[in-house]
DNA sequence: CATGAATGAGGGTTCATTCAT
DNA sequence: CATGAATGAACCCTCATTCAT
């Protein structure tokens, strides 16, 4: 067994308690780090952004889709808190979709490609309730066409965040203005064709 | 294990003549590997793909938006020759979006990375003028809404054909015939609505 | 995604009086552990299996070695105690190499590497009494050739362990016979050759 | 795409034709990091020590097996032409085994480790095949004992070789000596007994 | 002009060890 | 005295890029 050489002093152990701070940190520099350098940054970077120490990142998130899905449920929650509280209308939904696709709708992209991972799925489903409620008041008020089914809206809503996350930011608002029209349009009462 | 082969003679060297039927089976294996690996697929894959030495790979395509360029180059160059050979519609475009989605409309992804690039302006500035034309044709001929612009086209082609190559490909037929259904309700004549 | 814990207590403190039993259970956990992973094994899995905090088994054992010794000492204690007991044979102590082998003289490897460990050469030394006794009586009676000596045996019991530990467990039966056999023949009476 | 960070220009790229030299220098580098460090010296170690880039030792040597067979198959081979040049004894077999346990026999061990490589059986069935030639004709020469059988042989060759690999440098004479004693007494022609 | 081996920096992951609670 | 999170160095491996032949 050869001597493990030990070469420097750890830095500073803020000790057991900096725990939830840690994690709270990460997912803050998971925020910035994705908006900064797309989802392909290296997952190191979001550990140095956070100020902590490598195996600090991996005991909180094992891997790169667990901490997409912690991002991502801070999401949901403040969505489902925001859709429990009010109307919440389509164009809240969008509009959530366009000022966080910088920050963390670009996730997914990364949780798509884990679609069967089963903590993906729960938090797909979530999401649906969100959207299928919305849209039978939506319809129901008639402010929906009757043909638009909560998978349009989720795709769309996908697509949207999507496109934003990879615009220029100069352009971001010119192009989510056009896209918002362009759904408008097509779920607007009335709007409705069948399928080819 | 037998003796490993002390000093190989290097495999044939096809000569000068190599050149661009390099260039071909190299943009061959690109849409291969992109479509099988998707666009974050090593490099130098493609160039053992072609079956062609790295250094040849680099030759032809100093970087992976040289090679995108050269792949999207073809797609368009036989959307023009289709464009001018007869009365393209809305639906070819899509459908080619959709077709091609797998194998290389996710470099558009790619490219638009790269925007500023004076080549990929080039590309897609051809590309909006083939829009541009069926646009006008199709406006003429009560098609299309006269509320639609080209940017709504070419934005929504780009969403498509992204959207189709990160969908399970069992599911991509549903998914495409969904997010057609929504593009031709946006775009159907009388389908134009003030803007938010 | 529940939410996470945001400051759980610490598990139960057992308070001065586990420490004993700690102990132990860090004991227990490495044999297993060694003989599940084999030597080289993460130290730290010995405290989860052992359901002790990490902090606990530095404590007891700063470091492999010390928790090799431990284990291995466990062994020489119950074989001195069986020794003092009765009529220990040379297949006596074989077969507890044997069946040993898997769970704990798998450490004599890891123990030799730190062979200059006093505490080490402790071990090795009331080893080799307990050989000594049991080469006296056994040649005393005829049953061990006159040209055995202890250090024969000692390496031998290594050489054997360390082979079997290393055997596929479905083989081992067979191998360890032959290795029996063999030696056997090498310490039998009237089996002495001249050195080479 | 980001652009990668290209900081100092790498260094001598000795060109292709380094290839066969780096492999013959990275068996060399193996048989020396194995003897100093141990089976379990980090992989890396090799190809610093053969002053070779990471990536050539995983091209020459994808994995650590990859590496032992190549080291292993150097010393067979060696032995085969020895046992087809003239007499081989079974001392020429264990002088063998010692005085190459530093070196590479140690890489039994790790062999072992992945006993159902095909590749390592090759190589196992190479060897037993010397081995088998041997007992014969060392039988038929009645300079061994009827009892004995190939794997007898091939066992305690890999127990003395191990057994000396671990030992102090020092100390290595004393023991093998011991252990070829041992042996002999064992192999003897009229050493049989019958198997416990 | 093609070839393909060499190179080494970079990112992923593990784990020995420390230390606040 | 126990706990278990934090830390970061070390190792593994990949791959973009270069360059001798």
């Amino acid at each position: 067994m050869p001597l493990p050489p030990q070469s420097a002093p750890p830095r500073t152990n803020r000790g057991r308690a900096a725990g939830p701070e840690n994690r709270r940190a990460l997912i803050a520099a998971a925020r910035e780090i994705y908006a900064d350098d797309g989802p392909d940054a290296p997952f190191s970077a979001v550990a140095k952004r956070a100020g902590v120490g490598q195996g600090s990142l991996y005991r909180h998130f094992p891997d790169r889709t667990a901490l997409a899905i912690a991002v991502y449920e801070e999401n949901l929650a403040d969505l489902e808190a925001y859709a429990r509280a009010g109307r919440i209308t389509l164009d809240d939904l969008f509009t959530r979709a366009i000022t966080q696709a910088a920050s963390s709708m670009g996730f997914i992209a990364l949780i798509e490609s884990d679609r069967h991972d089963p903590r993906v799925e729960a938090l797909g489903a979530r999401f649906l309730e969100v959207v299928e409620r919305l849209l039978e008041r939506e319809q129901a008020a008639g402010r929906l066409g009757e043909h638009v089914e909560p998978k349009d809206i989720t795709i769309s809503t996908g697509m949207l965040a999507t496109e934003i996350s990879r615009t220029d930011p100069d352009q971001r608002d010119a192009v989510a203005s056009r896209i918002l029209t362009i759904l408008h349009n097509a779920f607007a009462p009335g709007a409705g064709r069948p399928k080819p």
